[in-house]
RNA sequence: CGAGUUGACCAGACAAUCGCUGGCUAGUUUACGUAAGUAUUUCUAGCGGGAGGAAAGUCCGGGCUCCAAUGAGCAGGGUGCCAGGUAACGCCUGGGCGGCGCAAGCCGACGACAAGUGCAGCAGAGAGAAGACCGCCGAUGACUUCUUAGGAAGCACAGGUAAGGCUGAAAGGGUGCGGUAAGAGCGCACCGGAUUGCUGGUAACAGUAAUUGCAGGGUAAACUCCACCCGGAGCAAGACCAAAUAGGGUUUCAUGACUAUUUUAAUAGUAUAAGCGUGGCUCGCGUGGAAACCGGGUAGGUUGCUUGAGCCUUAAAGUGAUUUAAGGCCUAGACGAAUGAUUGUUCACGACAAAACCCGGCUUAUCGGUCAACUCAUUAA
């Protein structure tokens, strides 16, 4: 994503809340109807999570998740934002949290 | 074998599956083109590359880039034993001096306070060319008593005294002997200091001799003085390409103004903002449209961007930092930002922490391990 689609997301956010996740999701606007048009934007505050090594790892995991899950997941564009604490957490824990947001999205999307 | 010092190195390993990033090769796709082909297009496959010793803090120094430049000075800032190394340094090496350690070794902003100015709480008698609180003395002078008339004893009044005590971080060289009423560098010896000379050393400095009774102590990360160094800003530097919109310039066309001709609608000519309020000055309003090209330039893109004071091996010079020569090697280059995830096996159960223009240092963080040299202790020969 670049900034101007991060613009389009912050303007009418859908919120998605957990633990130490917060999503912000619109329906995405691409004119050609293509299959994979979900698409990731990550903003890991240095505020929230001071070592660069700790922002690195939580990118990989969440882009990872992404990739994995981003079949079943709807047409959307969504921003993972991160609260602080997340630092303590280790990678399944996160990956746990992770799946739950996912399934979350997915019931939602088909109500 | 134990305790330790210094230097160098490593930073879990292996396998399977699924991914990320940019490079090369092959194919594919897109754009332009008749085609050959061109491209910094898309996607796929294969191959090989992909964070650190501190990448960190951003504390110094340099390269590189732009700005300013003829040189010098002032201001401001920095450094501060000596010599060497280096592109340079506040770094490193070697040496000196002082301190710590049995030792290997480690630590030190380590110029000048007998240029000037300033500062020093409490305590204490006294804190700077000092000071008499206790103490010591009271020779000399005063007073009292005695007297053999020379003097003797007393008193602690004048006064002398920096040995001892007390205070303090610090009390105006130290120890000893002489000396004295008691004392005092007052005199002497040794130690220390200062000055001058000589010797060794490139130098810092060290040694030594003579002279000098010896001194106004501390503090310069206090002002200051002395010596040396420093132009400013930074890769968001800078260079190139360049959409939309607005605006600038040039050219052309159209329109409008005036004049002439005539078929009253055209042609030719003139001027290029002439126009209106208003006849003039002044003032105000107005000064338009289309196309092409040019230039500046925003978004955006490309570049700068990794071949470099580079790394490895060997040899030579040097105590060493380092330098020189020969041979070999190419080892991240992203930009919403790449090195991961899961599972299994294994071990000593994995710390601190991730490039962002690039180097040289310093500082700080750090689980543990390997190697080399050296020191101490114990035992044996």
């Amino acid at each position: 994503m670049t900034p101007g689609h991060f613009q389009a997301v912050f303007k009418k956010p859908l919120k998605f809340g957990s633990r130490h996740f917060t999503l912000l999701i619109t329906p995405t606007h691409l004119p050609e109807d293509s299959s994979k048009s979900n698409r990731l934007g990550l903003a890991i505050a240095k505020k929230r999570v001071k070592l660069a090594v700790q922002r690195n790892r939580i990118k990989r995991i969440v882009r990872e998740s992404f990739r994995l899950n981003q079949h079943d997941l709807p047409a959307i564009d969504m921003v993972v934002m991160v609260k602080s604490g997340i630092d303590q957490l280790d990678n399944k824990e996160i990956n746990k949290e992770l799946a739950k947001i996912w399934r979350k999205i997915i019931q939602r999307h088909k109500n």
